[in-house]
DNA sequence: GTTTAATAGTACGTATGCTTATCATTTCAT
DNA sequence: ATGAAATGATAAGCATACGTACTATTAAAC
């Protein structure tokens, strides 16, 4: 189990970890939601759209942490299956607002069985304390990135 | 604090907070990398190289948990950066065999240093304790995902 | 030993994800 | 009130990331 001193220790590194539980997890969530047309991204901002109808995307896109970019992108795609409806606020002409359409709302209620679903196997290989735990330490891992970026 | 009966508590679930956390990651990454010009991912592929030089892609894919169509992609850039070589297997015509160049090398390792620190500053914001259970909870997660997805 | 199945690699299409640049609009400073 | 700075949104470019389909080659079945 020697380590090559060339080489550095990928597989233990938290990066890498990280970046598998990543892929784990959208596979996960994928399978989960077949047949609903819907990746995690596009799913998260049709949710957070049920609990803030009518923001405009920068603020939309700082709840669910996306750049404005990519988040334009998805809305777009969200757009163009209707389920997302966007209109120039009449106060200020650079913004546009964001509505689930009907449609919209009604694939996000259905998809809620399978979401919660998907989360719980993502975490499936963990026993109750274990997820509690992963949680914490992720929750406190990404608030004090997000503090230390505002300084 | 109440949550609307309507939405799904993403902020929460696992599977957003292992996004927001790989989002993290890379972004120390980079700047701890940068004028390096390389990505987490090209310098894992160096980085593996150094342990299995030879190897043909596929076995190099599985090793860094990659499909091989984004792989082959990757590594086409690094090979147009002259980091990676890239030979036909003489015995199986189909392989194709990965050796890093001097220069993948010297870059590769005169970017230890930089990926260290960046490693390092991901799991920052935890202590010593917590940084040794995130990894274990991790490796337990993506472990039971690997075992479950080969019957 | 030829047909069949498996494997390695690529090509293509779609979807994040981020950076920089640009445009229109609004706000701030003075 | 006007010029400068900030803001919301888009566009363009690059780099993962994955599924599907396809080609070439090798291995297995019979």
């Amino acid at each position: 189990m020697a380590k090559r001193a060339t080489s550095f220790n990928f597989e233990d590194a938290p990066g890498h970890l990280i970046r598998r539980a990543q892929q784990l997890a959208v596979a996960v969530f994928m399978e989960e939601t077949a047949g609903f047309d819907a990746t995690p991204v596009q799913f998260a901002i049709l949710n957070a759209l049920m609990d803030a109808p009518g923001d405009d995307q920068v603020t939309l896109a700082a709840r669910v942490a996306f750049d404005a970019a990519t988040f334009g992108a998805v809305v777009k795609r969200l757009e163009i299956k209707s389920w997302v409806r966007r209109d120039a606020d009449v106060m200020d002409k650079r913004r546009k607002r964001l509505w689930a359409t009907p449609e919209g709302e009604a694939v996000a209620a259905q998809m809620k069985r399978a979401v919660r679903r998907a989360q719980a196997r993502i975490v499936s290989p963990l026993d109750a304390a274990e997820r509690i735990q992963l949680a914490l330490l992720l929750g406190k891992l990404v608030a004090g990135h997000e503090n230390a970026e505002t300084p």
